[in-house]
DNA sequence: CTTATATATCGAAATGATTTGATACGATTC
DNA sequence: GAATCGTATCAAATCATTTCGATATATAAG
């Protein structure tokens, strides 16, 4: 078996790590920080934001209304006793996220979910939550 | 199959909402408060702490190294270059999360990813910012 | 054109999260 | 048992978020 200098596969890097020195050396040959090259700033900051998103009990619970189909502001403050500043902020939140999508109708400004993909996330934490 | 008085049917209650008084009545038959009856405080908090979790940039680069296999504490703080009581205290978090597993082996912490859910919800998300 | 309704934005207080050096602890080595 | 190495915890500074009343804008109704 060979060993290259560059390390290309994730499993093989990892092995080489194992069976040679640990931590002591502190990655002189800089062999872990070639894990993170594969790791981009701009879309980890993008994919932390959504889940930042659904991070707050009130926005998630916003989420779990929209399931059931569009909702304006009024109805969701009403559904959810929450102040109407309080409840459009958070909407916004939730809209710059990519997670749900804004319609205006007149006066009113409806909400619904921006993918279906959102009631899969909400499914997964369920499952990691003794689902 | 008996329908009760009580609006069980989640898209019924929607017709009905859609098809009646809207904002300005303010909800004076409890319609949209009952929509929020199926959702527990508990659940509600527990699944938000999930995604807390991951909200952070430090928290995902380290969920996403460890796709590739387990690691220990200073494997994680070398690869992403951070100081050693921050990467810490950012697994304890993932840990407590139910996100991370942890395996004592002698003076070494290794952890690895809690569930194969872990993977699914990072896909979710790029898939959600232009996957 | 005045009034009412729906929503968005502002601002300031309260609260929470992150960061990092310092320190404590436990396992290993000498 | 003294020194070293890997981790966890502490504490204080910094930074971000949440909350909600007040105000602004915009559409519609009278």
């Amino acid at each position: 078996m060979t060993v290259s200098i560059e390390p290309l596969d994730p499993s093989a890097e990892r092995l080489a790590r194992l069976t040679g020195d640990r931590c002591k050396a502190r990655d002189a040959a800089g062999r872990l920080k070639a894990l993170t090259d594969k790791i981009d700033e701009e879309e980890l900051a993008a994919e932390a934001e959504v889940f930042r998103a659904i991070s707050d009990p009130f926005r998630l619970s916003i989420l779990k209304l929209l399931r059931d189909g569009e909702l304006c502001v009024c109805e969701i403050m009403t559904a959810l006793d929450r102040p109407q500043s309080s409840t459009s902020h958070h909407l916004s939140i939730l809209k710059r996220a990519g997670l749900v999508k804004e319609r205006k109708e007149g006066k009113w400004s409806r909400y619904r979910l921006a993918d279906g993909a959102v009631i899969d996330l909400m499914k997964l934490a369920e499952i990691l939550r003794g689902g």
